[in-house]
DNA sequence: TCTCTATACTTGTATAGACAAGTAGTATTA
DNA sequence: TAATACTACTTGTCTATACAAGTATAGAGA
């Protein structure tokens, strides 16, 4: 009878490295392509070193090399073909739905560039809706925020937040043209739990002058509850017109 | 000088087989291990033989029965523990799969009274970006299926399916009044894979009336590509009208 | 009975070598 | 000139072997 113990994390592998060589060598050749990939040494479409090139570099054998590389693959950082060679791999563009990231790196990964208007920040207090989504009693106040997202003066993006104060207490005092909300809540407050809904709209006309869209364009809608440090954090809508944006998502069992 | 052919898509790996030998041998040690545990022969928590005795068993060497459940490792279907075994993991319940069913889940387990008009169920050969995303040679035959499903004769979905008959040989067989594509799928090739596009569009006349919409009505359209049975095996288009339908999904992290 | 140790198993890493298969360019041939 | 063959390179697969490191158990010794 075999009885396991707690199978929950691992994670730690072992061997093939002493004192001095803290990472396994497999470990260490891929740390080094990623280094020149995130130096910029190596950019997109640039050819990588081979197998035997990379092996001979480490003083280690051909099938340590390529377990580095078929690694990087898994995890598309690079781009093999066979018979011609490695290559590094031009993100995609697109936007992970629930994978939260912030639209302004989901910009700049396609190559556009990215600047924020801030239209609105302030402290109001929550009316009855929003306090039940927020989990706070009404007439709490919370923080309140309208920024419109650019891709190289493109409107691509209107998005109104309300936070709760105990999560991110110095919100106001930030610069959202510098760092978009998402990246400094994910900074002071990961997400733990998300809860979306998608819709298509017409947003109204306010709205639509932001975005600079005619009357008649649909726009996605996202609405969008994060839960962070144990409590209901964010409550906030993202509205792109669908001309300009797209969601995308990939996901795999497990 | 050199010129990349287009990089898209890969996949098909090569070699160390024959005819009568299809796959490579750690690839059908993998299947052999998948079909055991999908044949319910190993249950979760169950130990998976030793790579020693999966080389004996195919004649292979430890290397490749080795590769074999790393890969399998890395696809969250075992659970290794080094110096004890290898085990049949427990899908976690919280798991990324689960997040693809919240979302096609939501928007096809249709409560309410639920009725599907087929409208289309036809044999045709894929042109050449069809084929390359259910990644079939040009010109190879695929299930293409429209269907319209109302709530309570309301047309709330217009959805139009592309399907690699090697995943679902018998499609067009079925009767998808009574049973949804979807659910059919589910069933004979569960999904490993999804990607996912969302926008929002202003679908054409003819779309427009089957949904019964008027003209600048906005619509949620979900671009769906799934991967079943390690294959490509559906293409789909999910348009649902704005005003009738919205996505929703709550998720944990980690 | 309790503790330690030897042993037999497991997975993890690494090697050197081999052949298969795909590609690009060069040289050869018709 | 155009098609073909050859060559040099790439990645993909596989083997046989080796040692490191973690675990469980049986048996020896206290």
């Amino acid at each position: 009878m075999i009885v396991l113990r707690d199978p929950n994390q691992r994670k730690t592998a072992c061997m093939g490295r002493t004192a001095d060589q803290p990472f396994a060598l497999y470990e260490r050749i891929k740390q080094s392509v990623i280094r020149d990939i995130e130096s910029g040494k190596l950019k997109p479409d640039d050819r990588v070193p081979s197998e035997t090139q990379l092996a001979r570099a480490f003083n280690a054998s051909r099938m340590t090399a390529n377990r580095a590389l078929k690694e990087l693959t898994e995890e598309n950082r690079i781009l093999r073909i066979q018979g011609v060679g490695t290559f590094v791999a031009r993100p995609k563009p697109e936007a992970a739905l629930l994978e939260i990231r912030s639209i302004s790196t989901e910009i700049e990964a396609w190559g556009g560039s990215h600047t924020a208007e801030v239209r609105l920040l302030e402290e109001i207090p929550a009316g009855e809706d929003l306090a039940r989504k927020l989990e706070l009693a009404p007439g709490a106040l919370v923080f309140h925020s309208i920024l419109i997202h650019r891709d190289r003066g493109t409107p691509v993006q209107y998005s109104e937040r309300y936070i709760n104060p105990e999560v991110a207490p110095d919100y106001l005092a930030q610069d959202f043209t510098i760092v978009t909300p998402s990246d400094y809540l994910m900074e002071v407050a990961p997400v733990q739990e998300a809860e979306h809904k998608i819709e298509a709209v017409v947003p109204d006309r306010d709205i639509r002058e932001c975005l600079d869209i005619a009357a008649h364009d649909p726009c996605l809608m996202l609405t969008r509850r994060t839960w962070a440090l144990d409590r209901a954090a964010t409550y906030s809508r993202l509205i792109s017109p669908g001309s300009r944006y797209t969601l995308k998502g990939r996901f795999k069992r497990g």
